[in-house]
DNA sequence: GGCTGATCTAGACTCACTCCAAGGTTGGGG
DNA sequence: CCCCAACCTTGGAGTGAGTCTAGATCAGCC
C-alpha cells in the first residue's frame, strides 16, 4: 500500500466511526498488502512494521473492521480465520487440500445469484460462502510432503501477490 | 434409527474394514438420529445410550468414519465441528448467525454443477462447500439474547428432526 | 491544553481438540 | 475355541486460536 493510500485508509476508518490508530493502520496495511492472511500473520507483519502491537489489538481490530464490513473473514475447515479487504463483490475461494494455499475465484454464476438457495426455509440469507476444495497445480505435479502444513508464511507463498 | 437399521450399520462398518463395536454403533446412531451434532453432543448421547464411552473413542470413531467417507464433517466459522451421515449428495448448509442453528439445503443449481468454478486456475477441484449465512425465522421474529450461544443441545433444538 | 471515552496492553483463561502412554477388552479369522 | 490385532479405557499433557479482564494510554473534540 502506497503513501497516499494511507490517507484513504484514514478516511475509511473515520467514516465508520472508528478512531485512527497506528495499530489499525498497520493491520489494514498487512491485510491489503496480501489477502488471506491469518490473525497471527497479521500480528507478526504489523509488529515488524510498527514495533509494538499486542495480539489482542490485532484481534480487536480485525473484529471491529469485519463488523463494519471493511474486511471479510474467511474460516475454512481446519484452518484459522483469514482476512481480506476485497469485500462486497461476492467472490469465492479455492483452497488446495495439500498445501492449504488459497486463491480467489469469481462467482461461478454471475452477480449475486449465489445468494439464492433452492429453498431458504424462511431464513433471511445475507451471504453465501463458497469454498472449492481441490489440489493446486503444483501439488498435483509433485505431491511432496507438504501435506497438511498449517503453514505460517512461507518463502514460497511470498510470491503470491494479490490476485 | 430403527432396530433393523442396526444390521445395516453393521454391514456398513465391515464393508469399510472396520470392526463392529458398541461404541461405533452408538456414535453412528447418535449422528444419524439427528444431523449436525458436535463431537461433544455425540459423546453425551452415546454415553447416555451405552453407559460408558470415552471422548477419545468418540473422536477416534468420528475421524475413522469421516476418513472412510461414512460421515461428513462440517466446520462452520466459530463453531466446533459437526457431523452428518448424509454424504455424497452434494447438499449445502444454511446457518443462522444468531442462534447457530444449521439446516440442510439442496444444491441450488442441480446435480454437481457447483463443482464448476468460473476459472479453476489449474486446480483439480473435488468439492464445493457452500454455506449460506443468515438468520432463521425465529431469530428474525424475536431477536432475544440467544446471540452467539455456542449452545449445546437445547430443548428447543430437540424438535429439529432430520430434514 | 484538558478531558473522556475509545483503544491498547499484558496475562490469565477457555475451548476443542490432539497426542501420548500403558494397560484392559473384544471382534472375528483360523 | 483361541489368539492377537484392533479397539477401548483412564489419565494427563500439550497446542492453537481465540476470549476476557483490569488497568494504562491515546485520539480527537472542546
Amino acid at each position: 500500500m502506497s503513501r497516499e493510500a494511507s490517507a484513504e485508509t484514514d478516511v475509511l476508518l473515520r467514516r465508520h466511526g472508528l478512531q485512527v490508530t497506528a495499530q489499525r493502520l498497520a493491520v489494514l496495511r498487512a491485510v491489503s498488502d496480501r489477502a488471506h492472511r491469518t490473525a497471527d500473520d497479521i500480528y507478526r507483519v504489523a509488529r515488524a512494521e510498527i514495533g509494538a502491537i499486542s495480539s489482542q489489538a490485532v484481534y480487536n481490530t480485525l473484529t471491529a473492521l469485519t463488523d463494519k464490513g471493511i474486511l471479510r473473514r474467511i474460516q475454512p475447515a481446519g484452518s484459522p480465520a483469514r482476512y481480506e479487504d476485497r469485500v462486497g463483490d461476492n467472490h469465492h475461494h479455492l483452497i488446495c487440500r495439500t498445501c492449504r494455499r488459497m486463491i480467489d475465484v469469481d462467482c461461478a454464476v454471475g452477480d449475486t445469484p449465489c445468494l439464492t438457495a433452492a429453498d431458504d426455509s424462511g431464513y433471511e440469507i445475507d451471504e453465501a460462502e463458497v469454498i472449492y476444495w481441490g489440489r493446486c497445480p503444483e501439488c498435483v505435479a509433485g505431491p511432496r510432503s507438504r501435506a497438511v502444513t498449517h503453514h505460517k508464511e512461507t518463502a514460497r507463498e511470498e510470491k503470491d501477490r494479490r490476485v
